[in-house]
DNA sequence: TAGGTCTAGTCTGCGAGTTT
DNA sequence: AAACTCGCAGACTAGACCTA
């Protein structure tokens, strides 16, 4: 995962500091917000990471019979590809998995939460199937939809999430996600949770660092033995 | 009809990648 | 190197829709 201290954040000007009328305090608080978010671009990285990453999709999806195994096409894979058209729209992932003579394409929306943003999903959803419409015939190979929540254990909690406008085997938990990439789910998370502790101690630490906090801490006698 | 729920649009905030 | 663009999370809001 992610560290605090190794975010940046605004030092001043945002709309934290504005909450709380205290630009440390603000800070401190937006490099939380900027931990969060760099946490979903890490989870893209760690499964490149653990992976077979397509060199060229162009050259791969030439093949009408793909090679044993799992092989993925990332975003950036994905913009360089010509064979494809998008529709206006990249998923996140091209999973091509030929496994006892059985292949086929996956393509998949990855999202680091445990739900789908409602307002949002049917355009998910559209534009996942546009994708899908206009590149069936330039994939050789049976193509399934998936949306995964990364952090979502029950399927029907994402198709209830989607309003039900997805099929529910379109709806994928981060377990799925990883059996079908043929990684582990587990040593994932345990990776990711191990910033935790650092994080918490930061952030306290932090916290007590800022004086008016410590004023406020103070009302209450805490402060300095500790919050 | 009033009140609750659902849906979709808008906005803020930020990181990361791309373009200039 | 700076500016720009995109993606993502979450809060808020207004209008549509549903139900007692």
């Amino acid at each position: 995962m992610a560290l605090i201290s190794d975010s940046a954040g605004r030092p001043t000007g945002s709309g934290y500091a504005r909450v709380f009328g205290d630009n440390r305090l603000g800070e401190l608080i937006s490099r939380v917000h900027a931990t969060s978010i760099r946490c979903g671009t890490e989870l893209e990285q760690m499964v490149k990471q653990r992976v077979t990453l397509i060199d060229d999709l162009d050259d791969f999806l030439l093949m009408e019979i793909m090679p044993e195994g799992v092989f993925v096409a990332d975003k950036r894979e994905l913009k360089a590809c010509r064979t494809l058209d998008f529709a206006g729209s990249e998923p996140d992932f091209l999973v091509f998995k030929r496994r006892r003579g059985q292949q086929a394409c996956h393509v998949i929306e990855l999202k680091d939460g445990d739900s789908f943003d409602t307002k949002k999903a049917s355009a998910e959803r559209n534009s996942m199937h546009s994708f899908i419409s206009y590149n069936a015939s330039r994939l050789p190979y049976i193509v399934h939809a998936y949306f995964c929540c990364f952090n979502q254990t029950d399927r029907s909690a994402i198709h209830d999430g989607f309003k039900r406008k997805i099929a529910i085997e379109e709806a994928m938990t981060g377990r799925e996600f990883c059996d079908l990439l043929e990684i582990d789910y587990d040593e994932i998370r345990t990776e990711r949770a191990q910033d935790g502790p650092a994080n918490l101690s930061f952030f306290v630490a932090a916290l007590q660092a800022i004086p008016a906090v410590r004023e406020e801490l103070a009302k209450y006698g805490l402060g300095k033995s500790g919050i």
